[in-house]
DNA sequence: ACCCAGGTGGCTT
DNA sequence: AAGCCACATGGG
């Protein structure tokens, strides 16, 4: 294991990162630090003050900084969302230190392939099973076995059935068929038009799915995920019906503009929180 | 026994 | 284009 020090990191806090419903591949340890594999490496974060210290596997500066997107002001961000809604103040403050994470493709894909209809507890314990059963063993990493994500490789091989009695439900069979098409075609290219028809083309995307997809696994920060959660704030803040999807879609793009899908996240994050209370 | 969770596909108006 | 409904599973 590796150290690596990131000092004077603003805008950053490791729940509202890793709680923040956009990687389930965290585990929360104590206070200040949590572990997670991220491809083919494992990394106990942790943050004291402003200091970001990751113990890593693999000592890449330049993957983890891009990881956690420290290139970006964050500041910046959320003074033009303020700026342009007071509303959203409140989300502002209870979720400052959420950041975007610059996750894989492939990962994000799946993952929320599995987590339509889902809840995140129950998303969390099935993308570790997934690992666990087709990912690669990495070592043993805090007393447990490490599994990186698996590969399109392996789950284009995987068998329905198996994923059905490791309680994938209804969307087993979308996961090896989805595996199976990004071997052929890969990451999608172009407009985010066209990247959109792309995604939404998979069995089991539609426009929320694929909507975090762009968001989480391209990092179109425009993407603005409606789900059942958005749909709640959207009437409870802005007053909309819960089935007038294109009208909300269209009001986060007039009023959060490029940055929509953050200031999504923190709507999203402040709002379940609340919710479930935890 | 119902309702809900980071919804979608398929079918019917 | 819009409105139903089935779909697996587990927790409240």
């Amino acid at each position: 294991m590796e150290e690596i020090i990131f000092k004077n990191v603003s805008d950053i806090n490791l729940d509202h990162v890793f709680q923040s419903g956009q990687t389930f591949r965290w585990e929360k340890l104590n206070d200040s630090s949590y572990k997670g594999i991220v491809k083919d490496k494992f990394c106990i974060a942790s943050l004291y003050g402003t200091d970001l210290i990751l113990n890593v596997s693999d000592g890449d500066r330049q993957f983890w900084h891009n990881y956690f997107d420290l290139g970006a002001n964050y500041s910046d961000f959320k003074y033009r969302l303020l700026t342009n809604d007071s509303k959203i103040e409140t989300a502002l403050k209870n979720g400052y230190g959420i950041r975007i994470l610059r996750q894989d493709f492939f990962e994000v894909l799946i993952t929320f392939i599995i987590s339509q209809n889902n809840n995140i507890p129950r998303i969390t314990k099935l993308v570790k099973a997934l690992s666990v059963k087709y990912g690669e063993y990495l070592g043993e990493f805090f007393g447990e076995s490490a599994y990186a994500f698996p590969t399109p490789e392996s789950l284009a091989a995987a068998d329905a059935e198996d994923l059905k009695e490791m309680k994938f439900g209804y969307r087993s069979t979308y996961i090896p068929k989805a595996a199976e098409q990004f071997l052929k075609q890969g990451i999608p290219e172009g407009t985010i038009l066209e990247q959109t028809l792309i995604i939404e083309s998979y069995t089991g995307v539609g426009p929320k799915v694929r909507s975090c997809i762009t968001l989480f696994g391209l990092h179109d920060m425009e993407s603005f995920p409606i789900d059942t959660w958005v749909k709640k704030i959207m009437s409870d803040m802005y007053g909309f019906k819960s089935n007038e999807i294109k009208k909300m879609q269209d009001f986060a793009e007039k009023r959060f503009g490029d940055i929509a899908g953050l200031a999504q996240q923190y709507l999203f994050f402040d709002y379940m929180r609340k919710s479930y209370k935890i």
